[in-house]
RNA sequence: CGAAGUGUGGCUCAGUUUGGUAGAGCGCUACGUUCGGGACGUAGAGGCCGCAGGUUCGAAUCCUGUCACUUCGACCA
């Protein structure tokens, strides 16, 4: 990738500090602030309106699938928690605990919710009786809270937003593919809407969620080498159903456990916006999920007509459909430019006394920051047409990052100095044991199993770690 | 939870070693001049120095405790 000019210096440069600069672009893109809690963010107007964005294209794709939406409570009953054994084991460390109502302690602890499924569970063993009752294919929007000990804006926080997606079925069969449509719709959201090229699989044993038989995987990778696991979709069988007691009686009068599915996308993925787009200027959002696609900044706007021949145009496209605002603060024009490229906002238009004797205007793409003279008739259609462009532009300048970041390796000093030289994703066979896993880990330096793809490539017969008979091909990454 | 660091106007920080009337830059407000890549002048507003104790004639500064945030590790969407 090319080096970028700089024009502000409060933004540290992506390349020489990727943690500071991804703090710095979070504040200057005003995202989010801190609290007094730790890992507890205040989303700000520009943060949230971006979760906005992602709640109604995503809300509208899971409706396209039959999903309705509910709402559970915050609080779940510590007995309530504890009916399933892997699902308790794996979030006891990291959840809250209510203990007082008022002044009185409670009879019982509660939990906040650290993700709802024994809400769920608990609610439809009480509910379903019937194969007529069947599915149910639920999700609800809200917030969960989980102990984290280490805790960063977007990426990792105590409390987060998200969506949480819960089915039940009368057959494995139909359960399954629930779970895997569930990983293609945020695969196709994802890239699609957000231009983020996936890697999309399996997780491994060690890996999955807590309590589910097959967790399903998108990853992304970062623009520092790091994967991010962007959405799971988790297959749970009937485990859940059996622990809660989730039973139907079918036609034949004869009594079914439910086969059960939960997935879920959180505020996370606004994180992976800021670190697969954005560069040195700040945040660049990519057009379909942009809630402000373009700023009118009007050039000498003390200038005769300036200013109403600015508000005139916003006014068009605004008809159009467009979201567009305009900066009309007396504020100096590249000053007015560095802000728009701080809120990664994917053009804006300048227009000036020149623009105007012309009949034209400038479009100023946020990511090339190439200049486009539009005539000001043409400027409807020619701005779909640019941020189109620039959506997929977007998409395949990532793909083509991460096509370069992927790499295999068939033995351990290979994948060792591949992934210690630029990260990334690196495929390599497996025996399926976890001390290998573990040992892979330890070994190059934190590449742990991102997924196991449905697509799988023989690279050799062998496990890379052990010698013994490979059983999966397998992405290792270094993850967030 | 381990290790390190930091809390002083909205922001970034100086002042703490050696106790003596709270500082700078940026931002903010008003007016004027500017305006195609973070313009400039003039005049202003704004802080019981994270919190609670203690030592002292006197504490941002020393002592004790406490809370929070940041970064790095182990755990995790």
């Amino acid at each position: 990738m090319a080096k970028e000019k700089k024009f502000v210096e409060a933004i540290t440069s992506r390349d020489e500090d990727f943690a500071q600069w991804y703090t710095d672009v979070v504040s200057k893109a005003a995202l989010c602030d801190y609290s007094g809690v730790k890992g507890c963010m205040v989303y700000l107007p520009n943060g949230y309106a971006i979760w906005e964005k992602i709640q109604a294209d995503l809300d509208k794709r899971f409706k396209e699938t039959g999903v309705e939406n509910v709402y559970l409570p915050v609080l779940i009953p510590e007995s309530l928690l504890e009916k399933e054994k892997d699902h308790i084991e794996g979030f006891a460390p990291e959840v809250a605990w209510v203990t007082m109502g008022g002044n009185e302690p409670l009879q019982e602890r509660m939990c906040i919710r650290p993700t709802s499924e024994t809400l769920f569970c608990e609610h439809w063993s009480r509910t379903v009786q019937s194969y007529r009752d069947l599915p149910k294919v639920w999700n609800q929007w809200c917030s969960v809270l989980r102990w984290e000990k280490t805790t960063r804006p977007f990426l990792r926080s105590r409390e987060f937003l998200w969506q949480e997606g819960h089915t039940i079925h009368a057959t494995y069969e139909e359960a399954e593919e629930r779970t895997i449509l569930m990983q293609k719709v945020y695969r196709d959201f994802i890239q699609e809407s957000l231009a983020i090229p996936l890697i999309a699989g399996k997780k491994t044993e060690s890996e999955k969620f807590a309590g589910a038989e097959d967790t399903y995987t998108v990853e992304a990778l970062m623009h520092d080498g790091k994967a991010l696991q962007a959405a799971t979709s988790h297959f749970f069988g009937s485990g859940f159903a059996d622990a809660f007691g989730i039973n139907y009686l079918d036609k034949n009068n004869e009594l079914h456990s439910v086969y059960e599915t939960s997935w879920g996308l959180s505020t996370r993925m606004i994180g992976g916006i800021i670190m697969v787009h954005g560069d040195d200027s700040g945040l660049v959002m990519p057009p379909r999920i942009a809630p402000i696609q373009t700023r009118v900044i009007p050039i000498a706007q003390h200038k005769e007509g300036v200013l109403e021949k600015a508000a005139e145009l916003m006014g068009t496209l605004k008809a159009a459909g467009y979201s567009v605002n305009i900066d009309d603060s007396d504020k100096s024009p590249g000053w007015k430019f560095s802000e728009q490229e701080m809120l990664g906002i994917p053009t804006r238009i300048e227009i000036g006394p020149k623009d105007i004797e012309n009949n034209q205007v400038v479009v100023v793409r946020r990511d090339t920051r190439e200049k486009i003279v539009v005539s000001m008739d043409e400027i409807t259609d020619r701005l779909g047409d640019i941020l189109e462009t620039i959506q997929k532009d977007m998409f395949d300048r990532a793909k083509k990052f991460l096509d370069e970041h992927i790499d295999t390796a068939v033995a351990m000093e290979e994948m060792i100095s591949k992934f210690q030289a630029k990260g990334g994703f690196i495929k390599a066979m497996w025996c399926g044991c976890e001390e290998c896993e573990e040992a892979i880990k330890a070994e190059t330096g934190g590449a742990s199993s991102r997924c196991i793809p449905a697509e799988q490539e023989h690279l050799s017969d062998t496990c890379i770690y052990c010698g013994k008979p490979a059983k999966h091909m397998v992405y290792w990454g270094k993850s967030y």
